[in-house]
DNA sequence: CGCATTCTTGACCCAACTCAATATAAGTGG
DNA sequence: CCACTTATATTGAGTTGGGTCAAGAATGCG
């Protein structure tokens, strides 16, 4: 079980929804559905019937190479839609990193629901170049940043999404943030105790708890 | 001044803009721009007021950390959109990778796009989408491939989007596809002679032409 | 033809990986 | 609530793929 953090989903949704005008009834699907921690979403190479839009809780988009190794393409938290993509199926997959809740929206072709909804396509086609800017920043990340500064990144980044001041409760465990950043859990793990030795951020409890207790010098190394 | 290859960049073009119904003339601002070998479309950070569509040569989507260090998110070919992001300015900047010309479009918000014209939004959220699976793509590469499977990866993309059977003319330069695939120039030159040291291509001139040997092993190599 | 780019090759190095062992936390059933 | 089990995280020792530094070799432009 969780215990209480500073973190509100609520907050984060009725923040995120305000430019949606309220009109997304329409195409819903269903009001909602619930995910267990680890379940999938939706599968690769699945036809792509709906996509999402997480209420609450933390979903990780994953592509994998045949012989098992693992690309986390990204993080997707409260008011964050996912799961819209070209073509008729899936080209990740969708699991829940831990208790999560979305609502379905039903695709349909995108011409049709163009016309169904158009407030809805505007917030959507944001979304999406949200997560297209979202994307290139990452390979950037990827491409040429040491390990050092890819935690740093990841870490305020995280934070920014989340909109917490300095205490971050990390929602998923070393594996996925290793592979969301191209790294090892051993390299991440070395990462982080290495940002605690030299002051850059405090650990509670399982490890899991991030106290970002010198932004500057974060912000200095992700940039 | 280029060779002639197997590749029509005009064939390209009619092949990819058949969804697009003909009615993109009314947001155009200009008929084409052209620019030189080397020469910036647009700049990080300025205001996004055009969002473009490649006629013909090679554009470089490209960032930079604040020491040099350079990643190349994308290479935009004929028929391609690029420029089209969220917010009031570029994230990245846009360059000529060879003699290019662009057909400009105002961008204006994306409400007003919206009405104006629908057709157009159609092919552009498609487009989008098209990047955003390529971003993906992308991030399995630069997070868990060697450096022989990415170069593998990079040619039968480039192969598959330039639809050449086997010859292959690069239009960017080495630098330029180590900047792309997060690797230095000498790894990329390294591993390209260590493609043709096992027959699976082969070099022709300047190294610029690639004859794509053992499509099957390169495949295999990719996925 | 000559100069500047671009590309290739070699020798050496190091950041991150692999393999291996604990350590710590989180369940789970009694 | 506690013993037992399993999942997750940390730490250490040794290795390596790709980077760095430094020459050369082509290419091509003016």
């Amino acid at each position: 079980m969780h215990t209480v953090s500073t973190y509100s989903p609520d907050a984060a949704i009725s923040a995120r929804s305000a430019s949606l005008g309220r009109s997304d009834a329409s195409l819903r699907a269903a009001p909602q559905r619930a995910f267990a921690k680890g379940t999938e979403v939706f599968g690769e190479g699945e036809p792509s019937t709906f996509f999402y839009k997480v209420v609450s809780g933390t979903v990780r988009t994953v592509k994998l190479l045949s012989d098992g190794r693992r690309q986390i393409d990204g993080f997707y938290m409260p008011g964050d839609w996912f799961g819209l993509e070209n073509g008729q199926s899936h080209r990740v997959t969708a699991e829940a990193v831990d208790q999560v809740l979305v609502i379905p929206y039903r695709r349909g072709d995108l011409g049709s629901l163009l016309k169904a909804d158009p407030a809805l396509i505007e917030a959507l086609v944001e979304s999406t170049l949200v997560n297209l800017d979202r994307a290139h920043e990452h390979m950037m990340l990827l491409g040429r940043k040491t390990a050092l500064e890819r935690m740093a990144s990841f870490l305020m980044e995280l934070a920014a999404r989340m909109d917490v001041r300095d205490r971050l409760r990390l929602p998923m465990q070393r594996s996925d943030i290793a592979d969301h950043l191209g790294l090892t859990i051993e390299t991440v793990s070395r990462t982080v105790m290495q940002m605690v030795r030299a002051g850059l951020i405090k650990l509670d409890d399982s490890g899991r708890t991030v106290i970002l207790a010198d932004r500057k010098g974060l912000e200095l190394l992700g940039a």
